[in-house]
DNA sequence: GACATTTAGTTCTAACAAGAACTAATATTG
DNA sequence: CAATATTAGTTCTTGTTAGAACTAAATGTC
């Protein structure tokens, strides 16, 4: 084949796509969007972080993340607070009810997950972490560090 | 580690997102969004098709599509006739720009492609695919088939 | 300490994305 | 044939998404 990597990236997509219909499938109930849970879960059982150390966490970009933010905030679920050091800097936590959804949905989504991959074993995750690094290293020069 | 799914479904989308950072940035500069790209590319070398086939072959849902097909239009690259056979089905073909547009930057784009893919062997190939099924098969109940 | 540079967040624009409601046309069923 | 159900596309809403321009605050240099 000339292009072998045609179907290769297909696959690529659909595993990705399968992926995040499936964990939005799960998470929508709540009235969350995925990556409105990803901050949740991302703040749960921290004292808070800035915008800026979540976007590295949850790979959301800054200019999105103001949005994001601002609907979980409209939802009373996070609350943005001035830094105690840098007057650049926000600290974004969880409000009381946004602590009470962690502890109920972080755990459920957790055990969701868990079933998705019971039957996986310690070596295929190793085989097919080895398999992304591997093909996202072609896509980025040089670095292979997360 | 009690969830040793959670850096693997990291290490998902940041492969993802790095494919598709490298696809967004090499298409850009012909003016073209990457979901523009992909339907200019499906419809190279054929006769035109429905947007129904345009949406399973480009894994875009049939909503987005319109304006993405849209917007193709305006730039007169594609355009929409009546279905011969059936009223409710339209034929989405390139234009005479969009045949010409193709034929340079399809087989530019391909080649940009070949040259990631330069260190990879077809068991490299076959490894990653064979892990991104077993993976895509854990989130789709059932299926396996593309 | 004044000035240039960097950094953190916001705002803006254009586009995508899923999903639900809607319209028009075709198939199906009795 | 008539009533019903299905199908193809569009439209609408809400929410990302990237990237560029912008503001404010901090850091660096001299």
């Amino acid at each position: 084949m000339q292009t072998p990597f045609l179907p290769l990236l297909r696959e690529l997509a659909l595993c990705y796509q399968a992926f995040e219909a499936s964990t939005t499938r799960h998470i929508r109930d709540i009235g969350l969007t995925a990556p409105q849970f990803d901050i949740i879960a991302t703040l749960g059982n921290t004292s808070g972080m800035t915008p800026k150390e979540l976007g590295e966490k949850t790979l959301i970009t800054k200019g999105t993340l103001t949005g994001i933010i601002d609907r979980l905030e409209m939802k009373q679920l996070v609350s943005r607070c001035a830094h105690a050091h840098d007057g650049r800097c926000q600290t974004v936590q969880l409000t009381d009810a946004g602590v009470a959804l962690f502890n109920t949905v972080f755990p459920a989504h957790m055990a969701y997950l868990r079933k998705i991959f019971s039957g996986f074993k310690a070596r295929d995750y190793a085989t097919i972490e080895a398999a992304l690094v591997q093909l996202r290293g072609a896509f980025s020069p040089g670095s292979t560090a997360t």
